[in-house]
DNA sequence: ACAATAGTGTCTGTAAGACAGTATTGG
DNA sequence: CCAATACTGTCTTACAGACACTATTGT
């Protein structure tokens, strides 16, 4: 397609860079976390040495979709392969990078653990939400970041989105913290359990004991594609 | 920026097009419509005489940003300057554009009126979105008009954006009509009234006066930037 | 007075939250 | 038996929906 075909019209104009980022959300000790790599400090290299989020160029040989590019920098960074992930929306301007007018795509997964924290040469860490967004990361990378933690607490509020933060299969008492880590409120027990087995997107598989007390009946999600919508938030607004 | 400045690691990689498309929503006759332009003819013109969402190139010159490219797409179609313009999210892949890997950045926008139908040379149209959805539209447009009734649809449930449709000031009876016709069902008019006064998103402007009948409350928005959320959807999901 | 439209009051059903209770495990 | 955790039942409250009612205009 790109290949020969002259084309009369104009396209000699500059185009923007093009890029992908992933916010890629997991929870740590009962803490929401954030994979943030070290910027290279190589000559010509912007933010050298800085905090970011994983991303970068669009390889128009190599990438099939955008949707593509952003599983494979998941891929590279984690290993993980079908993760949930979804469009956070796309920031561009002449100004967040300093090598020209620059566009990225940023896409927010979760994945239920660190599967492996290094994986190709750059240096990586999970850290927890609160704390990224203390640090100077480079790019326009903090407004992604605080968005995609604004849209996931948004989202946690009627949605089934948490339970992908969660190796299967799981407990309720398991999910429940995950939603109170997120929303960093407690929840009733008796509500939350209702709630999410009325939601019908839950499936038994059988009983996980634990260190102490009675065990409890373990779940897995009935489709790992989608998250599933409650009818209402979790605590009126005000 | 991006003028002189030697940039030793290397950018000398194919990139991607990238281009804005504004899915521009209005209500006519009762009807969501939405705006198409006739694609140009010309020679290495890409689906020419189809219908298409307005949209083009970013210019990296000319725009400052995405959104102000956007803003600036929906002044040149409509001549509206400050409409509610919401990011909707980025299609690209190799195949959508036959000239090459290309990205859009799509933005889905509500005015009040058409104000001017036509502004340059473009052949413009509002057509009923139902309606738009039956066409063959240029590129993956399909896609992205798809995707943005959907999300309108979905967002109208607990949102108070079809306010955003109506020339103010506006009579509660007028937003309702506008809330059934996007979702396409009857509403409680005692429940849809409760449900706007206590959300505190109108200010009362004065009694407007009607053909027939009692004369109704005018409103205008408290505020023309965001959307405000309800607590609910408007009928349980089922 | 009547048509037409705007706006209110009252009842009911549903479901979330509070919270106390019961159940099942290991030591 | 006790600690610890999982799970359930019951009561209350909030609010959306149904629907009948009242209010205000023009003709």
């Amino acid at each position: 397609m790109s290949s020969s075909r002259a084309v009369s019209s104009n396209l000699n104009f500059e185009r923007p860079l093009v890029t992908v980022d992933v916010v890629i959300f997991t929870v740590v000790d009962e803490q929401l976390c954030v994979l943030l790599v070290r910027r290279p400090e190589g000559d010509g290299e912007p933010f050298p040495g800085r905090w970011a989020l994983p991303g970068g160029f669009v390889n128009v040989h190599q990438d099939a979709s955008l949707q593509a590019c952003a599983e494979r920098k998941l891929r590279e960074k984690t290993g993980v392969v079908a993760p949930y992930l979804e469009q956070l929306g796309s920031w561009g301007d002449a100004r967040r990078d300093p090598r020209g007018w620059s566009a990225t795509h940023a896409y927010f997964a979760l994945i239920a653990q660190p599967a492996i924290s290094t994986g190709s040469g750059a240096v990586t860490e999970w850290v927890a939400c609160d704390q990224a967004l203390r640090r100077r990361l480079a790019f326009d990378h903090h407004s992604l970041l605080d968005a995609a933690v604004e849209r996931l607490r948004g989202k946690v509020e009627y949605t089934s989105l948490p339970a992908f933060l969660l190796p299967e299969p799981f407990t309720l008492p398991q999910l429940q913290r995950i939603y109170e880590v997120v929303l960093g409120r407690p929840l009733d027990k008796s509500a939350f359990r209702k709630r999410m087995l009325d939601a019908d997107f839950l499936v038994e598989t059988g009983t996980l004991a634990r260190e102490h007390g009675r065990p409890a009946a373990g779940y897995r999600l009935r489709d790992r594609e989608q998250a599933t919508l409650f009818p209402r938030t979790f605590k009126a607004a005000e």
